[in-house]
DNA sequence: CTGAAAGCGCTTACAG
DNA sequence: CTGAAAGCGCTTACAG
């Protein structure tokens, strides 16, 4: 049995209340009491209970973050920026899967209700407006990735996916390419929708007309990118380069081309969108659009402690700048 | 403020208790009461406090996950596994970094026993047996991944290091290799000295001497890879192979042989291990030691859970078995 | 089949 | 500078 409060003001001589104000640094203590308690919690190996501190507080001191999948190597970074921020500063974090699912969202997000986080960030699959309310996450502070929101207890922290979809085409333009076809993503992707008008703009803007039958969608894994890019290319043999919306999709019209021999760059240009793990050491390695994932998830954090000091503020979305990483496949 | 099992006593006109009762499961009620307690909960959207729950079960419902770092691509599917039987059974998973150092170990499993969690798995940095009960886990059923633990509290899930060290030199051999690097990894890694005996034993079986300089320890790191071996290769250009610990190290690896204009494999083959995602895709494809990684979360969680189900009752290690991918690099 | 009381381990006003 | 009482939202024996 682990000591409790009343065990360590037995064993010290004071109250109860006396050693929860030194535990809490509150009040005034004189001197010699504070020495005694403080001698009591180290003998006994004293640490209060988060648990009943909360039914009380009603703060945790946990926060949940809901993913797609950490499989998935675009993650893995952004848990890390914010397990960053948060472990330091006394927060535990919740992983939750989404999948891409909505019903696995809410349950999920239900449960962190349940555990009664302090505050959540989220990688939404969804429009959220209807979700805030269904789970009952109102009135505590969320911060989510790529989907504005409008609501005192959300914030938003979003990538340039726009600009990076312009970028990546602009580079191909410029390198004369003028058949540019698009793996385009999940269909129900707000994301997707900025990256794919980055995508038609830069193309218009260049006078190069656009072919919707170019514009695939599909899930953002890589054995569709593979299936996707060959169907593609066998189909409209002119097809020259290809813009994906992530590094995965990117890495599957990669071996795509290996398969029916088109050699990259050469005869088929590919850029990616992410700029995961391990891109830069593949040959050829590749050319992609960079997200800062760690930076990302430790400014998804940090707002989400800002909203925790000042509950109910309004903010404004964080906006996660684009770098286009030119490297040997485009 | 969200419905408490007051309110929801209050709405369908009975005790708080039988309530308590119908959202359990537990005793016998009349359907008729049982039906209107059920409507009261679900006009009310009423969802029980686990904090509160668990203030008097003992039960959190929560369990920690310790591991060095999840941008270590071994871990991501690692902790895929844990959530995949977690989640539905109703766990939630609180996600924490040791980064091979023993002090944030320390935290990390303070942090989980304040927050109550029912269990813990860990990829421990360091011996564990004085942690156990300097940490307070002790009582709480723990799981830890290739560190055999003597406690009832205690279970493991082991990783055939040593076969796959045997493994990886006996296909190098196999292919006439007879000077043979290891990039051997974490020093105080006991993992670390399994590999490293089945690296000697393959090569003492076969009546090839073991040179102690070529076998270098250094943290399991992409660019501590390119590093040793860089020094390895000049100093001793007779070496024609190189065994690493994990396949980062084994990236690093290749990454140097590239620089030296070596070419992989033929001036120098390369076996990783692990078989992290997208070492199949880069060129030479990595040959590499495959270690079920999404299997091992699962059994490490399926093992916590039998250590919940009947505490107290000492298991023998789970052993996992690993298997030569054989690809291009050697 | 259902309820009133005590208690889980803390903190929050309120006294003194 | 320190303490006694009430309460956070549940469950656990114990009655009836």
């Amino acid at each position: 049995m682990p000591a409790k409060l009343r065990d360590v003001a037995q064993k010290a001589g004071v109250s109860i209340k006396t050693v929860s104000r030194v535990v809490n640094h509150q009040g005034e203590l004189a001197e010699s009491t504070r020495a005694r308690v403080l001698v009591a919690i180290a003998e006994l190996g004293y640490r209060p209970s988060k648990l009943a501190r909360a039914l009380v507080t009603h703060r945790t001191d946990t926060i949940g973050l809901v993913l797609g999948d950490i499989t998935n190597p675009f993650f893995p970074e952004v848990a890390r920026g914010v397990l960053d921020v948060a472990e330091p500063l006394g927060y535990s974090v919740f992983l939750c899967h989404s999948d891409g699912d909505h019903q696995r969202e809410i349950r999920s997000l239900h449960s962190l209700a349940d555990h009664a986080v302090d505050g959540i960030i989220i990688f939404p699959t969804y429009e959220l407006e209807e979700m805030l309310d269904q789970v009952a996450v109102s009135g505590r502070p969320l911060v989510s990735v790529n989907r504005p929101l409008n609501s005192p207890w959300a914030s938003s922290v979003m990538i340039h996916s726009y600009r990076g979809g312009r970028m990546a085409v602009a580079h191909l333009l410029a390198r004369q390419h003028r058949t540019i076809a698009m793996l385009a993503g999940p269909t129900a992707d707000a994301h997707r929708l900025r990256r794919t008008k980055g995508y038609r703009d830069a193309l218009l803007e260049h006078g190069v007309p656009v072919r919707e039958e170019w514009i695939v969608p599909g899930a953002p894994i890589q054995a569709r990118g593979r299936e996707s890019a060959r169907e593609l290319l066998l189909r409209y043999p002119e097809i020259t380069a290809i813009v994906a919306y992530n590094d995965l999709l990117a890495l599957g019209a990669m071996q795509a081309c290996n398969e029916l021999g088109r050699r990259v760059p050469d005869d088929c240009a590919i850029v990616g969108f992410d700029d995961i793990p391990l891109v830069d050491s593949i040959s050829p390695s590749l050319t992609t659009v960079r997200v800062d994932k760690y930076g990302l998830g430790r400014q998804a954090m940090n707002r989400l402690l800002q909203m925790l000091a000042k509950p109910g503020v309004e903010l404004e979305p964080i906006w996660l700048d684009v770098e286009l990483m030119v490297r040997q496949s485009a």
